[in-house]
RNA sequence: GCGCCCGUAGCUCAACUGGAUAGAGCAUCGGACUUCGAAUCCGAGGGUCGGGGGUUCAAAUCCCUCCGGGCGCACCA
């Protein structure tokens, strides 16, 4: 691509300026390469003058010149290079550089943006992991389309990824969740029940009783508890499961915590621990040496009742994933589950691995406001919005697009009225016009019999106007954003990417014509328009969010 | 009280991880459809980057401190 041809250039200037004595090679990799905001700023610009200056004590406008005339070799690239500033070399490319980046599109299409630097390497991203005792909500949603943005990003830069869906149906919660089950079940029937203090109230609850009735009527009103558990949590799975696949979510393996303990893993750990002296008994409970791992205080792991805290199977979890082969693990949590982090990697740690290999993707509350209020929401009690709903209310391109538009660590307000009033001028709908517009210009051109020409016997030199000239810009950068984003675990890069990209789009569009009286001109427009076409779809495709042809 | 996150235009948010004159979208005001889709475009106004110190050629970005908001701080998950 044109940037890393131009960074190979200026690798090559700094090794030649090590070579004639210019510099030492001290500022080896320290200078970057960056792409200025303002026009007038060239191209690309570099801190490098300032950077070998700094290290040599000299003036940065000297080094500056002697790079300049190192860069002014390359002419077929470069067409200018001036100094600026404190030191800035700001490169002028030579024009007839950028139409060049319309070939690779063409040829890869889909495939255009894709990168290997992730080099085959088994990783996870761990996301939603909801136990099953209720509808996935809002916050989950942002959990889910996150973490499914970020494997597929991973993906996208090479990686052998592993979408995870990590889950408990055992414990204290679901017996809750039972025995909550139970007493929706004889209440419907009219008979005695005592719901629990702390049951789950959800409206759900009622539906999956009034399942057992239409199935058996009675007949389960003497069944054990575990019955109504099981029950519960089978049909709130599926309907977690219908939920995620409507935003178009698929896991590639679930993992039972339940498991870990069937195959006396937990036991390992512990005893494991135990050998390394990393845990004694104090009050009748278990305790991790936490603060040999730079904590404030020891954590219990086993508690006097003889049960694990969920700090234990969250230990025994991962081990499970480093021996499963992964080599980069990446847990999407929200906020709240902040405090379970240092404990895990803690244990990790203690176990012998590397803890920099797992990565948390920590994402703030999403708030949701209604009328300009704010709706405060609990799983247990009735009061939240699901996924569902939401998607009800705005599809699942325009959820998607939302929550993605903010980074992770920044907290997510959703106006449910503003995204019910806005579903007709939604920014998601912005760039999928920008789409349909290119589809449709095809289509007309199809009808009119006027001829899409091949790439290669197009003149793209006719494509002079700053307009066409920033969108193919925008079309290079494409490849090395998405490098970034990965890099980054920042899917909102894209978003943000897409809307500019459709925004320079429609300023060229309401500009210019792609069809032109100079069939030449026309020809190197459409070549344009589908290197636009196939960019928006794959950054659309990336997030999830559909490339219409039409709407 | 302690830990993590956030504070940028009236509102919701960006800012290429330390770069040059801090940018978008809503909202407000004013323009553009007999011509490839007006779900669009063009223009205008709007800022002590929460306050104060420090680090250096350069700070919204890093460090310290204070203020304000969120989330945690269990032998719950």
């Amino acid at each position: 691509m044109i940037r890393s041809r131009l960074k190979n250039l200026l690798d090559q200037c700094f090794q030649q300026g090590v070579e004639q004595n210019l510099w030492s090679a001290a500022a080896a990799g320290l200078y970057n390469l960056e792409t200025p905001k303002h026009e007038g700023q060239g191209d690309f610009a570099t801190n490098f003058a300032m950077i070998v200056a700094g290290k040599e004590r000299r003036k940065p406008r000297e080094v500056a010149e002697q790079l300049a005339a190192l860069l002014r070799q390359d002419a077929a690239l470069v067409d200018k290079v001036e100094i600026a500033g404190p030191g800035f070399v700001n490169l002028f490319l030579n024009p007839a550089v950028w139409s060049s980046v319309l070939a690779p599109i063409a040829e890869q299409q889909e495939r255009f943006g894709l990168c290997n630097i992730g080099k085959g390497i088994k990783a996870m991203v761990e996301f939603v992991s909801a136990n099953p005792t209720g509808p996935l909500t809002v916050g989950h949603g942002r959990n889910a389309v996150l973490g499914d943005s970020v494997a597929s990003l991973l993906v996208a830069v090479g990686y052998d990824v592993t979408r995870e869906y990590y889950f408990n149906d055992a414990g204290r919660q679901m017996r809750v969740l039972g025995a909550s089950l139970k007493a929706r079940y004889l209440e419907k029937l009219g008979l005695p029940n005592e719901f629990p203090e702390d049951g789950y109230q959800g409206g759900y609850m009622y539906d999956i009783a009034q399942g057992m009735i239409d199935e058996a009527g009675e007949g389960f009103k003497d069944a054990d508890l575990d019955v109504f558990r099981k029950r519960a949590q089978e049909a709130i799975f599926a309907d977690i499961d219908a939920t995620l696949k409507r935003i178009g979510i698929s896991f590639d393996s679930y993992y039972n915590e339940h498991s870990l303990y069937e195959n006396g893993l937990i036991e390992d750990v512990v005893a494991e621990l135990r050998a390394k002296g990393l845990v004694y008994e104090q009050e009748g409970a278990t305790w991790f040496k936490t603060t040999e791992f730079g904590q404030a205080q020891d954590r219990v792991i086993i508690k006097n009742t003889g049960e694990p805290t969920y700090r234990l199977p969250d230990i025994a979890y991962h081990r499970e994933k480093f021996r499963r082969g992964f080599e980069r693990m990446i847990n999407v949590f929200g906020s709240d589950h902040i405090a379970t982090v240092p404990d895990v990697l803690a244990g990790v740690e203690a176990l012998g691995y590397d803890k920099n290999k797992v990565q948390v993707i920590m994402h703030q509350f999403v708030t949701l406001m209604r009328g300009g209020k704010q709706v405060k929401m609990s799983t247990r009690k009735a009061s939240f919005i699901t996924v569902d709903e939401l998607v009800d209310e705005v599809g699942t391109d325009a959820l998607r697009f939302f929550f993605l538009m903010r980074k992770a660590d920044a907290q997510l307000e959703f106006d449910l009225e503003l995204a019910k009033a806005q579903s007709q001028e939604n920014p998601v709908y912005y760039v999928q016009y920008g789409h349909a517009r290119l589809c449709s210009i095809e289509r007309l051109a199809a009808e009119r019999g006027v001829l899409v020409p091949e790439l290669a016997d197009v003149n793209l030199d006719c494509l002079r106007e700053l307009e066409e000239y920033q969108l193919l810009k925008t079309l290079a950068a494409y490849p090395s954003l998405i490098a970034d984003a990965a890099n980054d675990l920042s899917p909102h890069r894209i978003i943000f990417f897409l809307m500019e990209l459709a925004g320079q789009f429609h300023s060229f569009y309401n500009k210019h014509k792609v069809m032109t009286e100079d069939a030449q001109l026309t020809a190197a427009r459409f070549c344009l328009c589908r290197g636009i076409k196939t960019v928006l779809a794959n950054g659309l495709g990336l997030v999830g969010v559909s490339a219409p042809e039409r709407m």
